[in-house]
DNA sequence: AAATTGTTTTTTATCGATAAGTGAAAACAG
DNA sequence: CTGTTTTCACTTATCGATAAAAAACAATTT
């Protein structure tokens, strides 16, 4: 049976809903919702007849008020909101990283289904498409390998990512002045060094800032491709962000000093430099993981 | 339940032994045709229980032969020896580029599986894994939408391949002397002569070697990544000389002349000539599918 | 003792069933 | 007649069951 999280979560969110706007507030309409939540209307007129039902909301049709503020306790816990599949993803990357999990190790379906608690369809549609992280490799009728997240893998991975970010680079210092993205880059820029002034208290940001500054450079020349390889990168760096916290302060404040030059390397449009920043600011990233290697 | 091409497929494969081997010669042991077929000794026992139930070997244990001549109809038919799985790859591809699939096309998991006559089950799986080829995507909780195999896909495939092709010819001209691929890429440089002495009655041989003779550049400095990424060349290139026959025999003796003057450049380490060769090569395979665009 | 065969235990591939969720036509209100 | 709600037919997500295949273990044979 399928899970009702999309439900659940919507509920939720239709709760803050309410409480932002008060009590007699009039509703909006069910398409109007439906919009906002990112749900059908068919989930959107399920949460009203539960709200309805719990007494939250009075009236009917397009007469709808908030009738009542909303109590603590009325919300789904968040755990109840999570879709199955995505669930089994955590669980597996927790199951990957800070397990025991070897290079070599068998993956067994049934167990790991046990264990996160779901069907084993969800255990194979899960590692079906997280195959193409080139972290396990199956053998057909035999179960799955996991190949170890090893100082090669992040070699191998470095090596396209180097190859692609100095296309992207190169591509987007061509653009013409008049391109969107000379403000997009002047904006993230201003980012950076808002960080950098509270590198102290807010270092911990800096994972997502430099997630989106990359895939910035990366949207200069789309490319399904190189998109999809980015989707890569960004997994193995969020779970590596949360499992090597060794002088992370440092490193990175660091990069964003990278970043800083690279930006400038971007907006003075000459290839040569953009070329050199953006080289030394990925052989420095690809130095910091590597290195967590040989700590380990 | 699973299906049993395994099996069947194996059975026939101990069939073609048996009569290559000829009446009363004895049976290699159970582990040998284990290892031969490349199933479990198992699939092994029941291939040789049947085989004896159907008179066509005697003997038990260490002491088993050849008993009679396998008649004609005795193999299972070839539909039966394919795995679901596969079934789904080939439909899918035919649904395709054969079909009047166009981009936008919304994705019906039922339908699929009631045209493919399989479960949904083996639908979802083969979708979640064509993913990555770039041509479907998925909007959660709605079902998958078909791309197109439009000229900017192409577009975009060859971009990639051509800066992995570079990296790999470039990685490849620098092996050292006694590197094992050197020989195999003069085997390979005969097998082009010989095609070419032969272009009439075999150019459709062309699609094949052009497969290995990539695949064995990419080879010289081996990245996960890049392996998987030709996977996509692979399929994408198979189904497409299936469909675009036009000047199949002009195009493939030109591209059998570049690959020689290719191969040609790789031996002489000339890195410059090898890039030449290389881009030539590769420009000129990417004019030719995208002239198929512009044909239809 | 090493290789081979016989037996039992685990694990994967595949199906069908069903509640949750979507989308669009039909009905309705202002 | 335009935007909204009602209704309903169709689709996806997820589970559990089951035969096929692999793997592990035990018993023989040379």
């Amino acid at each position: 049976m399928k899970s009702d999280t999309v439900f659940k979560q919507a509920f939720n969110q239709t709760l803050d809903l309410l409480s932002a706007a008060g009590t007699g507030a009039a509703l909006p309409s069910e398409n109007a919702l439906s919009a906002d939540l990112g749900v059908s209307r068919t989930t959107v007129r399920k949460v009203l007849f539960q709200l309805a039902k719990r007494g939250y909301i009075a009236g009917q049709g397009r007469n709808r008020v908030v009738a009542s503020a909303v109590p603590d306790g009325a919300h789904f816990p968040h755990t109840e909101t999570i879709a199955t599949a995505q669930q089994v993803e955590v669980h597996f990357m927790e199951w990957m990283l800070r397990g025991q999990a070897q290079p070599g190790t068998q993956i067994n379906e049934l167990e790991l289904a046990r264990v996160f608690g779901v069907g084993t369809t969800g255990i194979r549609e899960f590692l079906n498409r997280f195959r193409r992280f080139g972290l396990i490799v199956k053998r057909p009728n035999a179960g799955w390998v996991f190949m170890g997240f090893t100082r090669e893998f992040a070699m191998e991975l470095f090596e396209i990512r180097e190859m692609f970010e100095l296309r992207s680079a190169r591509a987007l210092a061509q653009l013409p002045d008049n391109a969107a993205i000379w403000h997009r880059l002047r904006t993230i820029e201003q980012q950076h060094r808002d960080l950098l002034n509270e590198i102290d208290a807010r270092y911990q940001d800096f994972s997502d800032l430099d997630n989106r500054f990359h895939r910035l450079i990366n949207s200069a020349a789309p490319n399904r491709f190189i998109d999809d390889f980015y989707d890569i990168i960004t997994l193995i760096f969020h779970y590596h962000y949360q499992w090597n916290k060794r002088d992370e302060r440092a490193r990175n404040a660091v990069a964003i000093h990278e970043h800083l030059e690279y930006i400038q390397a971007l907006l003075s449009r000459d290839l040569e430099r953009v070329q050199a920043a953006c080289s030394l600011h990925l052989a420095s990233a690809r130095a910091t993981m590597l290195a967590a290697f040989d700590a380990a």
